[in-house]
DNA sequence: AGACGTACCTGACCGC
DNA sequence: TGCGGTCAGGTACGTC
């Protein structure tokens, strides 16, 4: 599920309400998600202020004072949400409870969602971050940055976008998208992704999730903001989920186009994307 | 290196 | 109404 533009929505929101707040109590009532949770996590949790919330391709990054971090993955169908007293349903697997009465639920019914603690100093270096690739929204990411890492890589643009190593935060539906806005076939070799495609394709990725978030996220399942509104970008997909349809602006007698490629559906036009 | 299948887990949906 | 099959926003593993 949630890709970058519903985990930095819901980090904004989390951040909005809850930085500066103190937890003043836990409540596990599952730690078994797609790893076990910390051992330690209610008691390295309790008494610990919040003191903002990052974010590191798909993770939720949750500073604490004395220098640890929560981190945080939604997995699939993860949802984190605030301010609604606990709902006590069968998949609400962790509570914060803040000083201030605001209460923190995660709930996760396919549970391939985690959680773990980190050092903040040594973040970086945390099995689950180090070899993620660069955020696509840094200032710094371009075409050049984008096409060092598809260079000389024998596997579909498709298949390269999806693979975390490559480019953070990015997942089945916004590399969809950004393929059919830059106007690249997502069977094309990744290594042939260069030049003034790659720049394309780097400026497709980042508008594409730049609108995502500016339309708080995309709510298909299970996903809601953190304040448990939904986000809106569904309506706006060019080509996901819209098989035999026709896409945006285009004559294309077939319309959108279903295939499968490593295991997940791919949509794409086959007229507007080479 | 990369393609592929499988696994994790639950729920929604569809056809019979 | 029920049952079986398929699919779902993610990631990790083993095998060829």
């Amino acid at each position: 599920m949630p890709e970058l533009p519903e985990v930095e929505t819901v980090r904004r929101g989390l951040a909005a309400r809850l930085a500066g707040r103190r937890i003043t109590h836990v409540t596990v009532r599952r730690a078994d998600l797609r790893r076990p949770l910390p051992p330690d996590m209610g008691q390295a949790l309790t008494g610990r202020r919040l003191q903002g919330f990052a974010r590191r391709g798909k993770y939720l990054l949750a500073h604490l004072d004395g220098g640890r971090v929560l981190i945080v993955h939604l997995g699939m169908s993860g949802r984190l949400s605030v301010d609604d007293a606990p709902s006590g349903g069968a998949h609400e697997h962790v509570v914060l409870h803040f000083d201030d009465g605001a209460v923190l639920r995660y709930e996760d019914h396919r549970r391939f969602g985690l959680m773990d603690l980190a050092d903040a100093g040594r973040l970086e270096e945390h099995d689950l971050l180090r070899h993620m690739g660069p955020e696509p929204l840094a200032p710094d990411f371009d075409g050049p940055a984008l096409a060092t890492r598809l260079h000389a890589k024998d596997t579909p643009i498709k298949a390269a976008l999806l693979d975390q190593r490559v480019i953070a935060g990015l997942g089945n539906i916004y590399v969809c998208e950004a393929l059919f806005h830059a106007g690249l076939s997502p069977r094309r070799r990744a290594g042939s992704v260069q030049g003034r495609r790659a720049d394309r394709l780097a400026g497709a990725i980042r508008d594409v999730l730049d609108a995502a978030i500016a339309a708080g996220g995309s709510s298909l399942r299970d996903y809601v903001q953190a304040s448990g509104e939904l986000g809106y970008f569904q309506h706006r997909f060019a080509v996901y989920d819209r098989a035999d349809q026709p896409c945006p602006g285009c004559d294309c007698g077939a319309g959108v186009r279903r295939i499968v490629q490593s295991g997940r559906s791919t949509f794409y036009c086959a007229k507007r994307q080479r």
